[in-house]
DNA sequence: CAATAGGTTTAGCCAATGCTAAACTTGTGC
DNA sequence: GCACAAGTTTAGCATTGGCTAAACCTATTG
């Protein structure tokens, strides 16, 4: 139907924000994984499949489909039945996600926000700040 | 291998906040579609499923087939090849969406951040703030 | 040093979100 | 009124990220 004439849109410029965020969900994963097997190996000197399950709350068999995943992506390497191991790109993907991470908690915190919620929200939150937000958190932080 | 003992976690009240974050994005996608949806009746009068798919900036028959969730949803309504309504339900979460996103976006402008980057980074996160966090943002904004 | 408890992986399933290409409607304009 | 261009839907495929149940290793321990 040649109905219903439509302007040359201002849809395109729009749709970069949803783009924006598909991207920010395909690489969410993978950030949480990597600062989390991080964690672990500062923390207990290795990481486990399974612990790394138990604390994202999903089943082994999950992590360990995930973990292939990410060693395709170069950022782990692991050999069966033995712990997980970050490569160069894993740790340098673990400290970026680190940095960001601490930047919007602390920001919580000091909007008022107690710790329960500041950890649970910037959980989420981290992934979907841009480097300008980023920045402007930290002067806040810097400033208050 | 009843090996390596462990503890009585707390790795299973950290993991509350991935369960969360995955809890979030199974409706963050529903929310996004009924708030464009509610945005293109009160811009054009009505919503195309075209113009759906051009702002989110996927395939047409992405949305065809998401709109047949949002219906098993009761979120919207449609016939073939007619334009999109919401159901009550789905009035309701765009009415809130709409609200979390203002709020949010408000809050990063006052911050001090670029009019692109609030619109973005907006987008991703007013699915990831608790109400608390929102009362701060919205308390900042009063009193700034 | 062998059995076995218990951690780990495999197999197979499902739902959600994307895509492209082909088929199908519909509103306009001739 | 009909043809057809353009908008919509269907068909079929792929990937991601979950799950359970069954098979498979391995480190401790008797
Ligand atoms: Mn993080
Ligand atoms: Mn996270
Ligand atoms: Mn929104
Ligand atoms: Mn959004």
């Amino acid at each position: 139907m040649p109905q219903r004439a439509k302007r040359p849109g201002t849809a395109k410029i729009r749709s970069a924000a949803f783009r924006r965020i598909r991207a920010d969900h395909s690489s969410e994963l993978a950030e949480d994984y990597v600062e989390l097997i991080a964690d672990l190996i500062d923390e207990k000197g290795e990481a486990r499949g399974s612990e790394v399950a138990m604390r994202l709350g999903v089943a082994n068999a999950t992590v360990v489909k995930t973990m292939k995943r990410l060693q395709d992506m170069g950022l782990v390497t692991q050999e069966p039945y033995r712990s997980i191991f970050l490569t160069g790109d894993g740790w340098k993907m673990a400290e970026d996600g680190r940095r960001k991470h601490k930047i919007v908690e602390a920001f919580l915190l000091a909007l008022g926000i107690s710790e329960e919620t500041a950890r649970i929200d910037s959980e989420g939150i981290e992934h979907h700040v841009s480097e300008e937000t980023l920045r402007a958190m930290a002067r806040f932080l810097a400033r208050k």
